[in-house]
DNA sequence: GTGTCAAGTTTACACTGTCAAGTTTACATC
DNA sequence: GATGTAAACTTGACAGTGTAAACTTGACAC
């Protein structure tokens, strides 16, 4: 099926590639409105018409650069966590930063990821480009979920914090303060200071207790 | 300068807030993609420049709806927040409950308000809109601001737990388990069961400490 | 009446997604 | 090699979109 590695005549060879990447490039210079299926096209070097004939419509398209997307977020994610200290404790704190780096670096992903709304049709397929990302955070959650617990619970909740922290840093009052930590209880501080401009991320978790979260 | 009550011949007389209706009205049949200048003007029953004429554009427009959109925001936080015991823990278990509650009762409005991006010339003009529901947060958040300590961090704190386990209950891979709740240590109780699909809102609060958070 | 100005209209244009039809290429089969 | 077929595009057309400029209408001050 893959016969064609390079462009051979009519055939791209690899467009669907190259349309993603194009869609990215499009979406890191403009914006989430910047991204069109003719922009694509011409920037990939096929007739307009191409990239709906790929991806099945804007949508379809949407959903590729979101399923790229959200492999970047998950590896952002691991990256982090599997730097430093590997205690369960390090481990989440670190896949915070990588899940905060990621909207900060990558704004107009993220927002494509997170505003995506789908069909019905694609939106179980867009489930399953966003599962393994979830993954990472209830793989690094699990060793919180007390005996008994559902361990959806305390994933909604690290998931609901650090995702509504980062919409709001990124696009949100927030904004302004980009150095604005959060601190709370000790399962908060796992948050803080995630958005050092500078990119040094500065370590404010002093005094807390030792456990993630007192779970009752 | 509102001589026109009723429209006399050529003028509207109340083309602005029918505009901002008709926008609400295609919004909640249709969501974000619904709306546009055209659909508006030809539900208010204008030509189809006229509200680019009026809001200097669709994003004049769309900031237009989304102040509209906070107000009716602040006003389900506080709707909330007046009801019941009047405790500083109550308040502001409950703007947070009048917080999810218009997320999930207005969808589309929700998704206007915080998906906006604005260039530079319209983001003040935003900020000032949503100044007045944010204020709602901050006096809520106050009685449990530590004496000495920056009152944004715990207004963060809540703030993005809120917003981050509205949007994942309403788009993402929450919204297929409506029901779930979130319990953490007692500064997250606040948010179990607020999106009860009957309405009823269940208290799951029980077992928590009596302070909203043991802020160190 | 006259001037002025805001409020809408009209017209036109570029851009967008989508669809139908046609063209080119690859490949299997004879 | 010739042929058929399916996939991978291209081409052309169309409706809907935002926007800008020019025009018209109405209200009001003088």
């Amino acid at each position: 099926m893959s016969q064609h590695p390079d462009k051979t005549g009519h055939h791209h060879g690899n467009l669907r590639a190259a349309l993603i990447e194009a869609g990215i490039a499009l979406l890191t210079e403009g914006g989430l409105d910047n991204l069109s299926l003719r922009k694509c096209a011409a920037r990939a070097g096929v007739s307009h018409a191409a990239p709906a004939h790929h991806f099945d419509g804007v949508d379809g398209l949407r959903m590729a650069i979101a399923a790229e997307g959200f492999a970047r977020f998950r590896q952002s994610m691991l990256d982090f966590a599997d730097t430093g200290p590997q205690t369960p404790r390090d481990r989440l704190r670190n896949i915070c930063r990588g899940y905060l780096a990621f909207a900060r670096n990558n704004p107009a992903l993220y927002d494509l990821i997170f505003s995506f709304r789908a069909n019905s049709k694609l939106i179980d397929q867009m489930r399953l480009n966003s599962a393994p990302a979830y993954q990472v955070l209830r793989d690094t959650c699990a060793p919180f979920v007390p005996a008994g617990k559902d361990p959806v619970e305390i994933e909604t909740q690290v998931w609901s914090l650090v995702h509504g922290y980062a919409l709001l840093n990124c696009q949100g009052d927030l904004a302004a303060h980009p150095r604005r930590t959060m601190r709370c209880c000790p399962c908060l501080t796992i948050l803080a200071a995630p958005l050092d401009p500078a990119g040094k991320l500065r370590d404010a978790f002093g005094g807390c207790a030792p456990h993630i979260c007192t779970y009752q």
